[in-house]
Order: structure tokens, then sequence, then C-alpha cells
DNA sequence: ATTAGGG
DNA sequence: CCCTAAT
């Protein structure tokens, strides 16, 4: 079978009782080889929430052998989530986006995930990986099997790793609105994490990640995910597309070229197409002013590279002598 | 209609 | 992001 996000075939989310498995495959083109990347597909998990290694999992699976580990001998189904994207590379985005069922859940099949083989240094990408057990027995296996998650309602997550590259190649790993997006109530991890952000164990920072509300029902693709958060109360926020570091880039060569403020002339100019408005580009500005300035305490600070951190000093700095 | 600032 | 007072 054919794993559809990179190789171009195939279409997700999966029609209902596809399987889709595991893959590897080069991120960086859909077929020729690559021997440099590796990245491994899942489409989506029933997650052990007891058996996972939180810490792991935020700090950033640190090859493919760790998938299985990081979600605790997760249960990984078919039916419509889409991708868990993981590229291997240190300096590389890792991004994990998983939809969780609970034992109950009527949704497709479930394979346990099969302790991932080592990417072949020549293999041809993509290249489809059988899974352990095979299709037929594990779907009875439904609801069964070890250390499956309970009483797990069904949720839907997203978690998007990102590692940028930093001064020594460091994994940047962060999170953002996991906390936003997680039921107010009744998720013991929600606290875990927040005392763990606090603690800066892992560097959280409130914009990668996020939890589909359970209200909000069968969505399963989270290419919707913004408009299905859209006006719904749990999901407070009318835009849920979060700054990426080109936008919060681009936001900043701009105003370092034509100042800081004129937010309507600066939207138009800069940012016609996009879903930011003059006022969410005076409010970011705000923010990474605030972020970069001043006694650097433990903040949670966006990975944004040097010359551009030394920008938003440069005109803080600026703006501060006009007062 | 825009912006600055607090929430 | 939203809300609102002040431009």
């Amino acid at each position: 079978m054919e794993a559809g996000a990179s190789s171009g075939t195939g279409s997700f989310p999966a029609e209902d009782g596809e399987i889709w498995v595991p893959v590897l495959s080069d991120p960086l083109d859909g077929g020729s080889n690559s021997p440099t990347q590796a990245e491994i597909e899942v489409y989506s998990a029933y997650l052990d929430y007891d058996a996972m290694d939180f810490q792991a999992v935020l700090e950033g699976p640190q090859d493919e052998h760790d998938i299985e580990k990081l979600f605790g001998g997760a249960m990984f189904t078919s039916c419509g989530a889409r991708s868990a994207t993981y590229i291997k590379e240190a300096n590389l985005t890792h991004e994990i986006e998983c939809e969780f069922y609970s034992p109950t859940s009527d949704h497709g099949m479930i394979q346990t995930l099969a302790p991932a083989t080592a990417l072949p240094e020549k293999e041809e990408a993509p290249v489809t990986m059988a899974l352990g057990g095979g299709g037929e027995e594990d779907k009875k296996r439904k609801g069964g099997g070890k250390g499956h998650p309970l009483p797990c309602q069904r949720r839907s997550m997203r978690l998007a790793l990102a590692a940028t590259p930093l001064e020594e190649g460091a994994c940047a790993t962060f999170i953002v609105d996991l906390l936003d997006y997680m039921p107010k109530s009744g998720w013991r991890h929600r606290s875990r994490l927040r005392s763990a952000r606090k603690r800066g164990i892992w560097s959280l920072n409130t914009e990668q990640t996020f939890l589909l509300p359970n209200h909000l029902g069968n969505a399963t693709c989270f290419q919707d995910m913004s408009s299905i958060c859209k006006g719904k109360k749990c999901g407070h926020r009318k835009n849920n597309d979060h700054w990426t570091y080109e936008e919060m880039k681009k936001l900043v060569d701009a105003l370092y070229i034509s100042g800081v403020g004129n937010w309507t002339k600066l939207k138009h100019e800069n940012f016609s197409t996009s879903v930011r408005t003059a006022m969410n580009l005076k409010d970011k500005w705000r923010n990474l002013k605030k972020a970069y300035t001043g006694n650097a305490k433990k903040r949670i600070l966006p990975t944004l590279d040097k010359d551009c951190v030394e920008k938003i000093q440069k005109l803080a700095s600026k703006m501060k002598l006009h007062l």
C-alpha cells in the first residue's frame, strides 16, 4: 500500500478500512534516493498517556527507533488523521501529528507499530514498511492489547516539535498552545505540562501544540483545524494559525525597514494575503519585543535566528530613545 | 478607521 | 487574540 503524503499517491484522509502504515520516505523528494534524511509518517494512534514518555516526546525524537518508545507502545490506527511526520535530522523540523481514539471508538483498524527498522542507506524512497502482525490479526485486537489506554476519551492532538538549528545545532523543542486547547479539566497531564514549563524543563512555548477539544466532533483532518476551531467556545481564538518562524522574520524585516508602526500600511504592503490583521501584526511585534527585551529571565522564547533577534533588539532600543 | 495598551 | 479608550 502506498502512503500518500510524500509519494503523492493515496489520499488523505485514508479511506475507511484502508490501512496506513508507517513509511520511511524522503521528505525532500517524492521518489528518488536521498541518503541523508529519514522521515517516518504515522497516520494516527491510540495513545497510552500513562506509558508515554512525555518528556522524551517533548524533547524530540532522536531517531526513528524512538517512536514506539515515545508513545509508550502506542497503537496506531488507520483512520483519517493527518500524518505524523517525523524527521530525523537534528537540524530539521520535527513534526508529529497524531489523532487518538478511544478503545471503544469504531474507527479503523488498529495496528501496533512495529519497531522501526533502520533506514537503509540507499533505499528507494518511499519505502513502505510492513507492520508486525498483519492487518487481520490486529483488527481483532481493537480495544485489547497490552497497555491500552483505558477510559480514554477520543482526542485529537497535534504535536509539532520544532527543532530549528540554533547556535550549536541544538534541538530546541517547543510546544505551543497545548494548554490552550487542552480540556480545562480532567487531563492529568495538564498540570504536568504546566509545571514542567514553569520549571523550564521542556522549552514549551505555547505556540505549536494543541489539542482538539472533544466537542469538536469527528474532525479528523488537521488541515481544517483552524476553521474547525473558529467560533467555538473552547477554541476561543478566531484564528489558530500560529505564527511561523517565517512570518515572524518577515514581520521583523519589514519593521526594520519601514519602522515600527503604521500597521495598516504594513498589512497592505507586506501581509496583504496573510490572515494577519494589522492589529495582529501590532500585537505580534509587541510580544516579540517583550520576549527579547530586558533581562532575559527564563522566558520562553520563540526560536528565531540571531540576525532576527538582533533586529528586534535594535528596533526596541531605537524605540526607547524616542520615548 | 486606526492605534495603543490592558486583559 | 480580543476589547476598548483615545486618536
